[in-house]
DNA sequence: CTAAATGCGGATAATCATTATCCACGTTGT
DNA sequence: ACAACGTGGATAATGATTATCCGCATTTAG
């Protein structure tokens, strides 16, 4: 088993917690949410039409076009986040080896699949309770005011709309 | 995040399985190992070298030499399993962007690193309370006891000492 | 109506961790 | 001495993630 933030659930988390601080009806384009959290602009724009996907984010196209939220931060679970970028693909799948072993016949039976659902549903109880809105709490706390009001000064230069 | 068997962690689990069945002092060979459970042979002696290195089995070179567990099945944990293999490395890392969203100086903020830290215990003490012992006895009671005597048969076959 | 800015989607390359192979060596038993 | 086996290092092959490119559709500005 492997716990591991891939740098795309990362940087969508960063994305969406930039967007909060955008007011109704702005947008950001995919381009300066890049520049302002750093990280191959291309990449970024297929995080982002993911989360678009996901129904988390709307798109605007078109010139003064971009991205704003569609679900307010406290409906964003981290866990819908992780969802709409690596997808919800069963985390355990047996490779077989348990059959190969004993030569069984009937495919249902896996030894570990018991324990594998326990952890991944421990773990993604985990991630349905923080949402978006907590996120924000936290940066409340833990940062200085002065850093968190350039960037939101940043984000109010760079919105359109 | 990620959460996912890598199938080097589940040969090994499956490995020390099969090294339950021998009798005192026995031992089995790598390449009897890699073939009842099917795999690269040479990527299995790399994971069993892992075992060994961890203390959960103990290995005989030379001649008639082979490996055979250390500890009891009682005394391993899955999560032993998954440390020997996968290392203990703290399975999140911030990639910076925070700080780089918001120019901060103190490196030791970082908003996701609690949330990893809950998820990463939650997940641990589930694979902690689960041991070898408690997968032999699930396999005893999912599988026809025929299978299980064909394989406790070969093992028995191939073992030495 | 044209042009510029932007999101969209597909195809494709680069990167990185995992998995797999090979080889020279040390140890043990025959 | 020789054969069987584990050890450790160097090195490929594989596969998933990340990154880039390009042509297209849509909207705003002039």
């Amino acid at each position: 088993m492997f716990l591991h933030m891939k740098t795309g659930v990362e940087q969508s988390v960063y994305a969406i917690l930039l967007l909060t601080f955008l007011p109704e009806k702005a947008v950001l384009s995919g381009d300066v949410i890049s520049t302002q959290l750093g990280g191959s602009p291309t990449y970024f724009q297929k995080l982002l039409r993911k989360l678009v996907s996901a129904d988390l984010l709307a798109s605007v196209p078109g010139s003064k076009g971009g991205f704003r939220l569609k679900k307010t931060p406290e409906e964003i679970r981290i866990y819908d986040v992780y969802v709409a970028i690596e997808g919800k693909q069963s985390l355990y799948s047996s490779s077989g080896i348990f059959h190969d072993m004993l030569n069984l016949k009937d495919k249902d039976i896996c030894l570990l699949s018991d324990l594998m659902e326990e952890a991944e549903s421990s773990w993604q109880s985990i991630l349905k309770r923080q949402t978006i809105a907590t996120l924000t709490n936290e940066i409340n706390k833990k940062c200085p005011k002065e850093n968190l009001n350039m960037l939101k000064a940043t984000v109010e230069e760079k919105m359109v709309l």
